[in-house]
DNA sequence: CATAGACTATCACGCGGCGTCAGAGTCAAG
DNA sequence: CTTGACTCTGACGCCGCGTGATAGTCTATG
């Protein structure tokens, strides 16, 4: 198998130039570059670009794919079945899009109140929640359910509250990204992180853990964090660490 | 109900730049502005935003969004059904790439064979085909399972075959938009594109009429049709309806 | 009443990820 | 050899905002 960047292109449903971009940001080099300057891409290269377009896909910015992929640790198999769970919570979301709609027409035709809030759920309210849900499928499906039926339990406004305080534990653990993970203020604020994870289910040790090696781990939370400050990935998780071997040599 | 610009962007989890954007191009005016100068917003723009999010979603051009959102005829249920079965089109993509993953890992574990074709499998190789059974869908579901069945009987070599001739229909019809739409080689070509449509199922004139109109005035279609020319659209439009009118005498 | 913090406005630069085009070289078929 | 489709590099520009600056407005508190 060798293709050309036409043949590529082709393939993959992308254009020329954008292999020639992939190239010169370094993302996708061919497989080998023949006397004529062409370029000549192989199954290797082919594997590479299907990860890519996973991680675009899912909104990954081609920075931070690059970054994924480069790892030496990286694992293909390993990162087609995050894919895989990350596309079914995408396909969760469009379906609640869809109940969205449903619900819009009811309220179109009289049949139901609406409010403003309830008219944007599912575009991007509860994306940090999904996230979580998502990680915590890696470990152990059970939090799901246990999550939803807790959530829907809520009244919209403390909905809306506990959503502010989770986003302002992150703006609390940037303000504090000078300091040591194992210091008190990030303590505190990862003490507010647990508090917040509760409103959603009661997390384990171990997912409390996993959780934070999936904030610099897992593409969609690394480029989440990534968004708010580029150390901060890294920095919840060493902040989680500790906190969690403070949990575990209280018990 | 009325919303400052930052809450309305909370509810709706998009920015406050975002809001000022959307004014300044003219696709989401406030419903009011104050004497300090502060934009407010009502029910009806937040209605408004609703249905800008839904063909954010679809990946619709905000330029796109407005034409169709300001169109004397616009009819914002039936905008919400289409969105609906939009979505629910994304979602069996998702579930196309979902099962594209599977193949993959197996092929990773030596299990099966897999071409570099195999590998882009859902990512953007059946899209114009996901459209027209999503536009026939609207008419009759009865095509969805027959063009299903026709599309997985094909060799793999025939399927891309089949797309490759689709796509040169339309890049003909590009080259001709200076014709007349009733013009013998745009009806030839016209005729090329029945017979693609042939490969997935038994259009009735019905449809084809219907697919004609939708090219035009369906968001998805409409988009696809304006990256190749905006004209395209249109044309597409009047050609077909003068092709179904001779299908129609000739009967 | 004064202050502080959170909000509002406009303005403007810049970014990511390409699309598009130009000019020149390469390849394969007739 | 010619032609058309491909290849390359280089470069401008677009879309949809994010970000920051500056200044005005609003609301709660002391």
């Amino acid at each position: 198998m060798r293709h050309t960047v036409k043949q590529l292109a082709d393939l993959a449903g992308v254009s020329p130039r954008t292999l020639h971009y992939y190239d010169e940001i370094g993302l996708l080099k061919p497989s080998s570059v023949g006397e004529n300057g062409y370029r000549y891409y192989g199954e290797d290269t082919a594997l590479r670009l299907q990860q890519i377009l996973f991680y675009r896909e899912l909104d990954v910015s081609l920075s931070e794919i690059r970054t994924i992929l480069d790892t030496p640790r990286f694992d293909a198999q390993l990162a087609l079945q995050s894919h895989r769970s990350a596309l079914q919570a995408r396909v969760e979301r469009l379906n609640g899009l869809i109940e969205t709609i449903d619900r819009t027409i009811e309220h179109m035709r009289g049949e139901r109140e609406m409010s403003a809030g309830e008219m944007f759920v599912g575009f991007d309210e509860e994306t940090q929640r999904r996230y979580e849900e998502e990680a915590s499928r890696l470990w152990g499906e059970k939090h799901v359910k246990e999550s939803r039926r807790r959530w829907d339990g809520y009244l919209k406004e403390k909905q809306g509250a506990i959503l502010a305080e989770g986003g302002a534990v992150y703006r609390d653990l940037v303000a504090h990204l000078d300091d040591d993970p194992a210091s008190a203020p990030v303590q505190q604020a990862i003490a507010r992180w647990h508090q917040n994870l509760r409103y959603f289910y009661e997390p384990t040790p171990e997912v409390l853990h996993g959780l934070g090696q999936a904030y610099s781990q897992h593409p969609q939370f690394r480029a989440t964090f990534t968004r708010m400050h580029p150390d901060l990935p890294d920095f919840l998780t060493a902040a989680i660490e500790h906190y969690c071997r403070n949990l575990a040599s209280a018990a």
